[in-house]
RNA sequence: GGUUUCAUAGCUCAGUUGGAUAGAGCAACUGCCUUCUAAGCAGUAGGUCAUUGGUUCGAAUCCAAUUGGAAUCACCA
């Protein structure tokens, strides 16, 4: 809670105790709106209800006692139906401007000594990065960066998906069709080749399937196993039965999609991938060995995407490490009664109370099902880090996933169960449907991020501010220009917002959007220069007597100062957007000060000063609200 | 069919625990560069907040129903 509103609660229950006789009830403060006088704003309707008053007449009499009695706080009111609106004393405004200034590290919130886990992208590693994994990254990226500022000790973790039958198609394509290739030998970044090789597997599984899907036309379903056969023939019903009719589209697609999940495994293809997986399982050697290069190669071109990205991360679980965990967990489950167990020896866990169904933990055969890893990773993240929090971020399209394993993990008492969170994102589709990288009609992670530096070159030269830049200088601000305008573009919506991503229209550069408060970040410091060219003193000193502020530079002001408060409300909602907002918000304010105030003509020398000491904490300021997006502010553009 | 979720300007989106005349950007139109960076600023126009009912001093916001869209409901991961 800021100074201000501290005071201004104070103040006003001071006046409602003196006036109707009544404590301890909670003042809330809102902002006042532009089109009123004022920053702090009362409403008086409740109060004035249980007073049995007109709103207006207790407005007035709170007012009028603070004006009275607070007045080195309260300059002003105005009163408007049931709002009160409050003008606070410049001297404290300016007070709280220099105090802020002085603060060693003004966008550091206290320590809450808490550590959290932020768990991102995670990616398979058969095919590289795609859109999808940039939304992923960046608020992965940003999320961490805001719950440190807000007092976390953060910890950011990468679960990567190395191993499963997705991974045994692209090595079985390259061993039939990769002619060992490399990525040196076909120069082309290791993750892209292997994706290649994904696509290959799809492409050729189709065709493998096309004499099963041909016969099954033809209602000859002699290929398939005796417990296989009634249900293709109900699919094929269905089918049928949904095949032009529009209303029943998604029947039609999940018979569709279910009938080819069963006759794809009959193909000799997915056989062998089924064989290479169990291979890999037997730890036998060669498969190893491929799997081993193919994942590096991999890696390293993860690595570089990374890199490009600006991101890290502390900590690396491998799945091939994680698979088989969570064995123990059942069974210490089963004692504490929390699950049961099928006739068939299948585990289960009742969550119909939670509206959760039935669902199951652990195979018949003891073999491991997607719960089962995830709740044995959960505990290895708790036994390494002892962490209090834990955000798991993830597509929307498991959140039924999340709240299974959530739900299990309180129900076997986990300390930290509390403690965890799904955040929870909306898939990017492209305008034909969504992308899927197995039809290779994905928008690749590295292609976009050249793009977006190609229009950043363009815009750059076309204003043509940085004519003085070397190459390496002028690559590096393409680089943040586009790179900060894709982060701006997918962390400023709301993440549950699902994105129709048309390529040529959908980033932008202009209006809200990464450049613009870039640009007005890049004004602040040719201020700066200028002011320290021409030696000007604007220390706190040198504009305290500055008497009234102008409206632009009170709005400013007050944006600036409400940063602490940003960073709290955008970490507790995980929200890089709440900060996106901001950081607009600040650049928009600028801007307008920067055009409405001229600073080295201004009036006074106080308010040359101020301007100066204002533009120099809004560089301060717009540059770590940028940080927190995980976008770099240029010096000049 | 069950569960979850979404619907705000032509388009993309904001809109705090219910508060003032529902806000931005893009696109359209009008002004403004001899002066600190015009990636800008000022202005005009654009709305049945999906629909209907309810709760109350007050509803885009809360509740119910309806309509339309999405996700999910695998011994896949």
């Amino acid at each position: 809670m800021s100074y201000i509103e501290n005071k201004l609660q104070i103040a006003i229950s001071q006046a409602i105790q003196f006036l109707y006789q009544i404590e301890n009830i909670e003042i809330i403060l809102q902002p006042t709106r532009k089109e009123f006088k004022g920053s702090h704003t009362f409403v008086t309707f409740n109060l004035a209800k249980n007073l049995q008053k007109n709103p207006e007449l207790v407005g007035n009499e709170i007012g009028n006692y603070l004006l009275q009695n607070y007045a080195d706080l309260v300059t002003g009111i105005q009163i408007v139906k049931g709002f009160l609106n409050f003008k606070i004393a410049n001297k404290i405004w300016l007070q709280l401007f220099t105090d802020v200034q002085n603060k060693e590290n003004f966008a550091q919130n206290p320590t809450k000594n808490m550590r959290v886990m932020v768990e991102y992208p995670s990616p398979n590693t058969n095919k590289p990065l795609h859109l999808g994994h940039l939304r992923n990254i960046f608020l992965g990226d940003s999320v961490s960066r805001i719950l440190a500022a807000d007092g976390y000790e953060v910890i950011k973790a990468n679960l990567v998906n190395d191993r499963g039958i997705h991974i045994c198609k692209s090595m079985l394509a390259y061993q039939k069709f990769g002619q060992n290739e490399t990525p040196q030998s076909a120069n082309i970044k290791g993750d892209h080749l292997i994706g290649k090789y994904y696509v290959a597997f799809e492409k050729h599984l189709r065709i493998e399937l096309e004499p099963f899907m041909a016969k099954i036309d033809n209602k000859d379903f002699t290929d398939f196993s005796a417990e296989h056969q009634p249900k293709i023939k109900a699919l094929t019903e269905q089918i049928e039965k949904f095949k032009d009719n529009r209303k029943e589209e998604k029947k039609y697609n999940d018979a569709k999609s279910g009938l080819k999940q069963i006759v794809q495994n009959y193909t000799p293809l997915m056989r062998e991938a089924q064989e290479m997986l169990q291979k890999w399982e037997k730890n036998d050697e060669n498969t190893k060995q491929l799997w081993t290069k193919m994942n590096g190669w991999v890696y390293e071109g993860f690595d570089e995407t990374y890199k490009n990205l600006g991101v890290t991360f502390d900590k690396f679980y491998y799945e091939s490490d994680t698979y088989l965990l969570g064995k123990n967990i059942v069974e210490e489950g089963l004692q504490k009664g929390v699950f049961y167990q099928k006739e068939d020896k299948s585990v289960w866990i009742d969550l119909v109370k939670e509206k959760l169904d039935h669902k199951l933990v652990l195979r018949g055969d003891g073999t491991s099902v997607y719960v089962t890893q995830d709740l044995g990773t959960a505990d290895l993240k708790y036994k390494d880090f002892k962490i209090q929090k834990s955000v798991y971020v993830i597509g929307d399209e498991q959140e039924y996933h999340c709240q299974v394993l959530f739900k299990t993990l309180e129900k076997l008492e986990r300390p930290y169960a509390k403690g965890l969170y799904h955040l929870s994102y909306g898939m990017i589709e492209l305008p034909e449907g969504r992308m899927k990288s197995r039809d290779g009609n994905v928008i690749d992670a590295d292609d976009m991020i050249v793009e977006m530096k190609k229009v950043a070159q363009l815009k750059c030269e076309e204003f043509g501010h940085i004519k003085d830049y070397s190459d390496v200088e002028k690559e590096k601000l393409y680089g943040q220009i586009g790179l900060g305008a894709v982060k701006y573009y997918l962390l400023k919506l709301d993440p549950k917002k699902k994105i129709i991503f048309k390529p040529e229209e959908s980033v932008e550069f202009v209006g809200d959007a990464a450049p613009f408060i870039q640009y007005n970040h890049a004004r602040t410091c040719s201020i700066m220069r200028k002011a320290n060219e021409l030696k000007i003193d604007f220390s706190a000193n040198s504009y305290q007597n500055y008497e009234h502020l102008h409206e632009a530079e009170q709005n400013l002001l007050e944006l600036l100062l409400s940063l602490p408060t940003q960073i709290a409300e955008a970490a507790t909602a995980y929200s890089p957007a709440v900060l996106a907002q901001y950081s607009y918000e600040i650049a928009k304010s600028y801007s307008k000060f920067f055009t409405e105030c001229s600073i080295f003509q201004a009036e006074t020398e106080h308010a040359k000063s101020f301007r100066i000491a204002l533009s120099s904490f809004t560089q301060k300021t717009l540059k770590k609200s940028l940080a927190l997006l995980g976008i770099e502010a240029p010096q000049k553009m």
